[in-house]
DNA sequence: TATGAAAAAGAGGCATT
DNA sequence: AATGCCTCTTTTTCATA
């Protein structure tokens, strides 16, 4: 269903998003059509779920990258999912495994954006926090 | 230096980073020139770092997300960062602070996947392993 | 900065192989 | 599936407000 050619126009878009079908198509040797074609035919079968955009957040002055997870106190879930989703801070969410029930990705301004947002998280369960030092290579999305 | 109709155009690209200059300016009401004037100026600036897609991993057999903590063992720092870009598997990679060094986001097909992946972990730290059951929106990237 | 005009490039639809 | 062709839209550049 899913082919190396198909592989190819997804390392592009990696790469860039942007790019035309044209664009594409050179870099892999295909014609703009069927470029479209097999975009099209991923993105209806769900295999591309979208297009998005990375952010320099130390240029808008969020200068602090963290991870917090969460031991979210008995009967809270439900709760804290939809607060979750209201706050401008969180880049990511997932409900895990282990000691933790969920993890949350988090841009902030400085420190004492930090501790006000972990305080607003107490209300929820016991968060442990980890400051993101540094990311590694691109990734593979 | 980024004022809120740069941030209104952030918000059109971080749900589609494919849609025209002409489309963006239709929601935000404001003429094609401007929007890709103003979208290539955060691009020079480095604000938007770049553009990329969201794929459906489970589409493409890889059932399974996962993150590793891992302790890395006195020593081992510099090969681990240089083994981890090589892995297809990741995701995503951090630096933290704590008890644990390194934070690798992976897809994997299935457990036997995910043990052969721990197994090549072992060899420079102590991984502490969790299952990613279920995201929570979409992200503010 | 924002806009409008004009040329060049690309998208989208369709018929052919 | 892939390609070429056609029409329409978008991009890109530039002059102007």
């Amino acid at each position: 269903m899913v082919d190396e050619i198909d592989f190819k126009i997804i390392d592009v878009l990696k790469t860039n998003s942007r790019l035309s079908y044209a664009e594409i198509g050179k870099q892999i040797s295909l014609s703009p059509s069927s470029v479209r074609e097999r975009v099209k035919k991923m993105e209806d079968s769900g295999l591309i779920k979208g297009y998005t955009l990375q952010l320099n957040q130390s240029l808008i002055g969020n200068n602090l990258e963290a991870f917090i997870m969460l031991k979210i106190f008995s009967g809270r879930l439900k709760a804290v999912l939809v607060e979750i989703e209201s706050y401008p801070e969180v880049k990511e969410a997932f409900r895990i495994t282990g000691q933790h029930n969920l993890y949350i990705r988090i841009a902030l301004k400085d420190q004492l954006h930090l501790q006000q947002f972990i305080d607003k998280l107490v209300n929820f369960g016991e968060p442990t926090t980890h400051l993101i030092l540094s990311r590694i290579g691109e990734g593979n999305y």
